[in-house]
DNA sequence: TTGTAAGCGTTATCAG
DNA sequence: CTGATAACGCTTACAA
């Protein structure tokens, strides 16, 4: 295991400062350009790598970005996490990331962790069951910026990236009345989220516009596990003034659901037209293909740490722009295309 | 913004010394447990947090672990991080996650990143077309300790966690055989990889077993994509003399395959029968739903991890158990289950 | 059991 | 354009 080599090490070669090694080695714009590469040779030459450390505790700022998110294991996260990680990377920065499995406790133990290991900023998406933000104060505290992807907070005036989940919420119900639905049901999340409250505020509006009543025994609040699809399609089953429409918050339920339906010999669209949300491959597998709400994981990463970056660096004060709402989109598939109203 | 708290402030207010502060706060045996308890105290009071840095910079370790997986958006990877995250965190280490996107050429600078991070160990699950690992010497050099993943390297000496995937093959074809098919076609990734090389090796062998010819007409290379998977499914249609089964070792793979076989009127498994690998979600969703080879992605990470941070600590030496091997399954689901031989 | 003091490798400030 | 020097906050011989 050999020796590290310091930017003295360098210096002492070349019977330069180490102060001008540093600078030459960070581009630092009053440097002569042949002692540049007289130092940035040597620096290859003898295999020096940078001191991350000694340069954090110096600049007091670690390059590094924490995320906290409710699950690794989700298409959509894990869509997210590969946008995140793109921008940062190419921007010099780390990500640490952490799952909060869905439990406030994990939450507030990797806010902790994120806290301790100075992250120049964070990037949250709220576990499921999350009210008080104390968590998250001692960052806003401390000047480090926050910001909410997804499942974001209504409560803290942090910047958040999200689509605009009313409009989808309404789009995917307006879709299911123009095929001729009259009795949709609605399963969704908790309302502690923002995602779940405002696709269910659209819905009710896409009602209300289409002179639908709204009856409450059509709202069905679940963990939208796979377990619980099944469950609904129990239910369906055995409702007397039985739904035909069904708005599902998520793909993987809606498809368990749909499977189950299939079970009790619901043909879908024609005795109940489907559509989920996230678009997730499992979309596009079952059969008939599941209409659903199309939501840009990836780019909503990209946008998240571009932001947060931004912002670091100066460009952009993350305060100004409060909201970025990204397009989402109705993608139309055979599970809610009904051929005559 | 308030000013950090350092040891040096707790030392202050107690009439102490920094050291006797941070000894206390490190759990070092010889220090009174009442001064160890007062100290504890104040640092509660004053919002204390440790700085990683000056520490790091000090001990020379990061408590940082590097994972450099082929890419994050998919179900198995984002369950082995799933795992990895959870034992990492108990641990109180950090996870620096970079995804290679089955690129050699960002492989090999996530490995600089990750070196120049200083990481304290390497957990890698190898991009589809790496050869070289030169990236990966600096870390055996710096007496880094690196550990594959599923995707291991079958020349460097590292420990390695993985599946018995020659066995895997093996059943896999068995299983195919059992239920009456005479002309398994394989269809599979980059041989480069260890994955895919002994796949084919327990294909060739339960053939073998099985006396059943080996033709090479029948096997595919493909880059796993659902494209690909519809590509098979058009050249199996073109073939004058067609396979009656199917091996492909990914499941998303198989199943673009399984719908677009569908849609040309194959019935499956009468027609062919079809064995995936990895038991993705979508495997559950398809009709018929997917024989598969179902492959512990959370624990192989639970594991890995285990196993890398049990090595820094010193508790075991990762040297002397050379490769982990976990337990597989083959899960038998309709697409492949002949009701007659 | 506690204190002293050196040093980990950078970078920012100030001076030249 | 370059150099000297003082931090950054912590750990660890060594000494008391």
């Amino acid at each position: 295991m050999e020796k590290e080599v310091t930017i003295y090490d360098i210096a002492k070669q070349l019977n330069l400062s180490p102060a001008t090694v540093s600078r030459a080695l960070n581009d630092h714009p009053s440097i002569n350009s042949n002692t540049k590469e007289l130092i940035t040779a040597k620096a290859a030459e003898l295999g020096y790598r940078s001191n991350a450390f000694a340069s954090n505790l110096r600049r007091q700022r670690t390059n590094t970005i924490g995320v906290i998110v409710p699950r690794l294991n989700s298409h959509f996260v894990s869509s997210v996490l590969s946008g995140m990680e793109k921008v940062a990377n190419e921007r010099g920065y780390n990500l640490i990331i952490s799952q909060s499995q869905e439990s406030v406790k994990k939450e507030k133990a990797s806010a902790k962790t994120m806290f301790n290991g100075r992250v120049d900023g964070l990037l949250v998406s709220l576990a499921y069951d999350t009210e008080e933000l104390d968590h998250l104060d001692v960052f806003i505290k401390k000047g480090i910026p926050l910001l909410f992807f997804d499942r974001v907070s209504t409560h803290t005036k942090a910047t958040s990236v999200v689509i605009d989940n009313v409009k989808a919420g309404y789009d995917a119900t307006a879709h299911l009345i123009e095929q001729g639905c009259q009795r949709i049901m609605h399963v969704t999340g908790n309302l502690k989220r923002n995602v779940y409250t405002d696709r269910l505020k659209g819905y009710k509006l896409a009602l209300i516009d289409h002179n639908l009543p709204y009856d409450e025994s059509l709202l069905m609040i679940t963990d939208m596990s796979r377990e619980a699809g099944i469950d609904v399609a129990q239910q369906i089953s055995n409702m007397y003034n039985k739904p035909d429409g069904l708005f599902i918050t998520n793909d993987l339920c809606a498809v368990s659901c749909m499977a189950a339906l299939k079970k009790e010999s619901f043909r879908i669209p024609q005795d109940i037209a489907v559509v989920g949300f996230n678009d997730d491959p499992v979309a596009q597998v079952i059969e008939p293909n599941l209409t659903t709400i199309h939501y840009p994981g990836e780019e909503m990463g990209e946008i998240a740490a571009q932001s947060l970056i931004n912002h670091l660096n100066g460009l952009v004060n993350i305060q100004t722009t409060n909201t970025i709402v990204l397009h989402f989109e109705l993608v139309v598939r055979e599970s809610s295309v009904r051929t005559t109203g």
